[in-house]
RNA sequence: GCCCUCGUAGCUCAGGGGAUAGAGCACCGGCCUCCUAAGCCGGGUGUCGGAGGUUCGAAUCCUCCCGAGGGCGCCA
């Protein structure tokens, strides 16, 4: 159990003792630390209800929980707020529970089946810089849910359906006329090779869609191209598997570097064959009617007071669009892999859209409400003048170059202080490489996953300051105390009860381990992990500063410290594992 | 036009109805015969966009206004 929620506890009955509400008990660390380590302030809400005075009410409190062999010091301060503070003994002897359960004081949870959807790549295009938020938030996402205990899987959920496949066939038709895929007298098996390697494809899609916005010939025969693809013309089936093929090959390269892993590699195609039984039904059952052509679900309902627009179920050409297919992945989620939770790590740009989707899927019958749809929106990534992330010449920046320039960079870095000066180019090299990955990621993650933020190179991978390097630095110091401490035969020891403020400190932040982990999986947000992580490192390295581990004479302590450094090094391990961010022994 | 998000220190950003609103950077000054100085310590910064309201208490919740960005049926 978490310390909060042990404090959580004993006031709490203080309270029900009172004869007033548990709830008023909730005790949460305290604004103000050099008055106290934790406070409650329930009494004041307490006191109308009540209809007595806070003070009186935190006084009584008081009376009741001073007896606690835990609590070293419990006092009224202003109007009514409850101060607490524990005894040393009380902090070591909690850190050792926790040790010993060996989860952190992390509660345990009722696993839940939960896919989070991220990554969204589309075939023939590069991964972009505008691929990266939600990349690392969705498997920041789900291996914080993971850690919780729950059972969950990534989906890159590729676009693979839409109107740019119908662009690049026609493409490919123009350029390469001859090709079999075009003949639809063509009987025999198509060829194994693709016609196209993944870098001519990444040049033909740009070139495609241009066309396309050019041309509206050639966006109309695009556009039939992409029904009958849909319809399963053979010839473009098979051309667009190869397609299909030499992307996924390309963008898991992409996705390996940035240390980013998918369980499941489906895409919007997957649910091909489940569109048309189900418009079928949607139709017999009176969800979908038809409005200009199209075939559409109103989603709007009286309680609205805004426009939320019908969901399109089916072009007028009789095409499907995105929203069909999410609807139908929706069902194919919960009917074939059991899932009972949806999270979309998707730009938030897309609200709209998901809404209209979850909407249509509640209406309908396709998700009940025991499923969870869950749009946790990204927000953008922006240059240093503010604007969308771009090149110097314009372009849309890849993903990879950005990842090769963050450890360039960070080599650069290393140089110029002379740093890790003496090991072998190799290792400077891997390190360089982590740290980048670090900065980058942890430059992202740091922000909160909805807001738009600019993303400066130079400050993330500053080794000054809130960044990836500062995190890896603390680290690699642990780790090589903790191997320091090996090599003397100095095994980690009981937590002995603090006497120096900075290793006080760093019990109480340790403590605070549980509640960040709940909250920051409540709200799907990283960056309260990211935030900890960082505050944590601080107070370890304030530790450090001050006591010195390996030359204590007194060996009790000496072992107790080692123990709560390793304590400390297992606590970042987790946070770090969540962030996706990898650490080098030593750098 | 309607809807959504945002507006916090010079810059980049955190912030869960609670006390005196925080961090990092930048700027100035200290600390290495000692476990990695990629570290630590000290120094000052605010009309929390504005105005009302709810509340014992508002950066946080509500309304309006100003400013920025985004979205709004057959693209994804």
């Amino acid at each position: 159990m978490s310390l909060i929620t042990e404090l959580t506890d004993l006031v709490s009955q203080a309270f029900v003792a009172l004869g007033l509400d548990a709830s008023y008990g909730e005790v949460v660390v305290s604004q103000r630390p050099e008055l106290a380590q934790f406070q409650c302030n329930g009494a004041l809400p307490a006191a109308k209800p009540a209809g007595r005075s806070p003070r009186d009410i935190a006084q009584d409190v008081i009376d009741q929980i001073d007896q606690d062999e835990r609590i070293g010091s419990a006092s009224i301060a202003g109007p009514g707020f409850i101060n607490l503070t524990l005894t040393d003994a009380a902090l070591a002897a909690y850190t050792e529970g926790v040790i010993a359960g060996g989860r952190m004081g992390l509660r345990g949870v009722e696993p839940r089946s939960i896919l989070v959807d991220y990554g969204g790549p589309n075939v023939a295009k590069p991964l972009h810089v505008g691929h990266l938020r939600p990349a690392i938030i969705g498997e920041s996402i789900k291996r914080l849910l993971r850690f919780q205990g729950h059972d969950v899987i990534g989906d890159v959920h590729l676009g693979d359906w839409g109107t740019p496949m119908g662009q690049l066939i026609v493409e490919v038709e123009a350029r390469m006329p001859e090709l079999p895929y075009f003949d639809e007298g063509f009987s025999g098996p198509y060829p194994d090779e693709s016609p196209v390697t993944i870098d001519e494809l990444e040049e033909i899609y740009p070139a495609a869609s241009q066309r396309c916005k050019d041309d509206p010939d050639a966006a109309e025969r695009a556009r039939r191209a992409t029904l009958q693809l849909q319809n399963g013309r053979p010839g473009y089936r098979a051309l667009w598997q190869h397609f299909r093929n030499v992307s996924i090959a390309a963008i898991k390269e992409n996705y390996d570097e940035l240390g980013v892993e998918f369980e499941l590699w489906h895409g919007e195609s997957d649910i091909n064959d489940l569109l048309a039984p189900l418009i079928k039904k949607l139709v017999a059952d009176g969800y979908a009617e038809e409005s200009d052509g199209s075939l559409i679900i109103r989603v709007q309902t009286e309680d609205d007071n805004r426009d939320i627009p019908p969901l399109i179920l089916a072009k007028s050409d009789g095409a499907t669009l995105y929203s069909t297919w999410d609807l139908a992945t929706i069902q194919d989620r919960i009917e074939s892999l059991g899932i009972v939770e949806m999270i979309y790590v998707v730009d938030i740009r897309q609200s709209l859209h998901f809404e209209q989707v979850f909407r249509a899927a509640r209406i309908t019958g396709i998700a009940g409400p025991e499923i969870v749809l869950e749009h946790a929106g990204n927000g953008t990534v922006n240059g240093p003048n503010g604007k969308p992330f771009q090149t110097r010449t314009g372009g849309v920046k890849t993903l990879r170059s950005m990842l090769e320039d963050a450890a360039a960079l960070s080599l650069d870095k290393m140089d110029a202080r002379d740093l890790a000066a003496g090991y072998p180019q190799e290792e400077r090299l891997s390190i360089a490489h982590m740290v980048g990955l670090a900065a980058v990621k942890f430059g992202d993650l740091s922000n909160h996953r909805e807001s738009n933020y600019i993303f400066d190179m130079d400050r993330f991978t500053s080794f000054d300051g809130k960044t990836g390097p500062y995190l890896l630095y603390g680290t690699v110091r642990m780790s090589s105390l903790l191997r320091n401490a090996a090599d003397l035969s100095v095994d980690p020891g009981a937590v002995v009860p603090p006497t120096y403020e900075p290793e006080r400190a760093l019990i109480l932040e340790l403590a605070r381990f549980p509640e960040v982990i709940e909250r920051a999986a409540e709200l799907r947000a990283p960056n309260y992990i990211a935030e900890y992580a960082y505050e944590l490192v601080a107070s370890y390295n304030r530790f450090y500063e001050v006591c010195h581990v390996l030359t204590e004479d007194d060996l009790g302590r000496r072992a107790g410290w080692v123990g709560l450094v390793a304590h400390t090094r297992n606590a970042l391990g987790h946070l770090l594992e969540v962030l996706g961010i990898e650490a080098p022994e030593r750098m």
